[in-house]
DNA sequence: CATAAATTTGCATAGCTATGCAAGCAATCT
DNA sequence: AGATTGCTTGCATAGCTATGCAAATTTATG
């Protein structure tokens, strides 16, 4: 084993520098009752003696790790995580949290993941991936440990939400399916087993429903490969559907490419095709992907700002918030009478603008 | 502030289990020596407390955190780098190590970053963005924190460094170019202070002098919008290339999407175009790009296994490795005769085979 | 200048686990 | 039985910082 180069600590530095071991610590903590010339003086000794606070002492000091645990899964096959990981990090980062990272796979359990997190002591935890089971739930709840989840709905009382209206979107692909005159609707789904895919899907199957349409429905696997083949399937329908709604954009992208690709199908004269999340590639020339757009920073500020202010508050109750999604139109879709392409509709503010997307 | 809950400790354990604290310290520790029957009452104990052992006062004690800090960048703009991220976190996780991450921007300082990987002790430090400082180098040698670098060359030798043949992966470009009979060739570069950008320009330069020809270079940002940008420019230069070598996949598909929907290009007809890393779109039937592709899988386990292999033992010198890359051959680039699509070529071992990628 | 008030400092200890060492114990050997 | 060996166990301490409290110092006030 590899022997650790003795790290300079704060007794040592304390001893050159002719003060208490109390004193280097409160140079290095903010808003600690030190003068001036003291701080300076420690400062100075610290520099020439390389020392850094030991981050783990302080941890186990004040019982605060200053670290959150994030759980993401899907990275490499949805550009939507990536995204998500990103804004996340950054913003725990700038807020002074170091993170914590697990990659998990879609059957992996969280039930072995979080105790994983919960022996480093994460001040909190954010999920964006998986099912919180409800043991899991209250063992955070009993060590005080505040979770939050996104994208995810939740499954008791214990923990955050931050959603896009899944369900809403679903209605607004299904609405302007309907309104540019589609006559046989399908859905591409995820999976069976999460909430995002099945609250689409329901959103979609109400709207379609309430004018005694029903669509069919594939399974993509949240994945564009898994949607490719689930759109040569559909292809094969006695009636083959003209408008698809896909689960999420990769998928809607899989569906594109099987269309125009393997079935000879022209997007969207013969098929419309309408994703959700609006990740970067829905507006490449390539696709121009009518998509239902989530907002993504706004949601993220909020999950954040939830968490952080649940770890420092113990008073606050979990808060579940429910985003409206906005319709993002291109040109996968077929348009109906007095819209064209480049437009975004927010339905929660009834307000439609040419945002050039 | 939030009162953390009394989280059962292990003398707590230990007075109920009837055994001193030690015994519970053994009983969590595989191999320690401990009776069986003692690590069964131990653990029954700790169970009825909800008791699990302190990462962070172990890392004190140990002077191991079982942490590695990752440092990584363009998460969203380049697939490659979520599919490195994804690799490299699954390999630390599987090994026991838990995984600090940092995202980066690119103009951001890693002099500012890596002491707050330091601060909490990780036990090593894997780079796939920015550039090592010399200064930082030798903090992070001088503390004993194995540093090693994934796709960026080394700063000295004080770190290791897993990279794929840039240089090599450039000629290999030039020359499927050149045997397929083009005149004008041009390079998209991604920045001009990154070791990979500059390394494949380099490659492909020097293969195309030795037959007396010269590139033009356009600038991509490394991003596909930059490509497009820079592949909008190239087509404007009085004898427009018909031979683009892209730094990597996302430009290159950046600079397909610009030829064929900007340009009324056609690809590979009109014009070739090659890449580099090949990511998943890169087989998409939209794309079919001919790249080549970087190892990730074996580059990963090269890299994670030095690191760990440093951390453990003291006397290993840092390793630089230079790993082959492949042509995957689809058909965003003309070929040569006696070359058909879904060929891959490994210069290395003189090898091709058809992969069906 | 004396006193009160405010600021700064050091002492001592908590936070939790791992581990070297010596002592205790049981099993094995002669 | 007595001696040897090998395993278990507990004691005591290290690892490093933060912080309540009382003491000491500085500053402000009358």
């Amino acid at each position: 084993m590899a022997e650790r180069k003795a790290n300079a600590n704060s007794t040592q530095v304390a001893k050159l520098a002719g003060v208490s071991q109390s004193a280097v610590s409160r140079a290095f903590t903010p808003g600690a009752s030190i003068a001036e010339s003291t701080r300076r003086k420690v400062l100075q000794a610290a520099r020439k003696l390389g020392y850094q606070p030991n981050a783990i002492a302080r941890s186990l000091s004040t019982k605060r790790s200053k670290m959150i645990g994030i759980v993401i899964a899907n990275v490499t096959t949805n550009p939507f995580y990536p995204e998500v990981l990103d804004a996340l990090s950054r913003q725990f980062q700038q807020r002074g949290q170091r993170v914590m990272l697990f990659v998990v796979t879609r059957d992996q359990n969280l039930d072995d993941i979080l105790p994983q997190l919960l022996e480093y002591r994460v001040d909190g935890i954010l999920l964006t991936a998986a099912t919180l089971s409800s043991a899991m739930a209250h063992e955070c709840a009993r060590l005080g440990v505040p979770v939050t989840l996104f994208n995810r709905s939740v499954p008791d009382a214990h923990a955050s939400s931050f959603c896009c209206d899944n369900i809403e979107g679903g209605r607004m692909a299904a609405r302007l399916f309907m309104k540019s005159g589609h006559h046989q609707f399908a859905f591409v789904a995820g999976s069976h087993d999460t909430s995002t895919s099945l609250e689409r899907e329901r959103g979609f199957r109400e709207e379609l429903k309430q004018h005694g349409l029903e669509p069919f429905i594939e399974m993509g696997k949240f994945s564009y490969q898994g949607a490719f083949e689930a759109a040569r399937r559909l292809m094969q329908l006695p009636k083959s559907p003209d408008a698809v709604f896909c689960a999420n954009d990769i998928m809607a992208i899989g569906v594109l490419d099987a269309l125009r690709h393997a079935e000879q199908k022209k997007v969207p004269e013969d098929v419309s095709v309408i994703g959700f999340d609006d990740i970067p590639m829905a507006s490449w020339p390539s696709y121009n992907l009518t998509t239902i757009r989530q907002p993504i920073e706004r949601m993220i500020d909020s999950a954040v700002n939830d968490l952080l202010d649940r770890i420092n508050q113990d008073t606050m109750y979990p808060k579940q918030e429910l985003v409206p999604g906005d319709l993002v139109v291109r040109s996968s879709a077929k348009l109906p009478s007095g819209l064209s392409s480049g437009w975004v509709i927010s339905t929660s503010e009834n307000r439609s603008e040419n945002r050039n997307v």
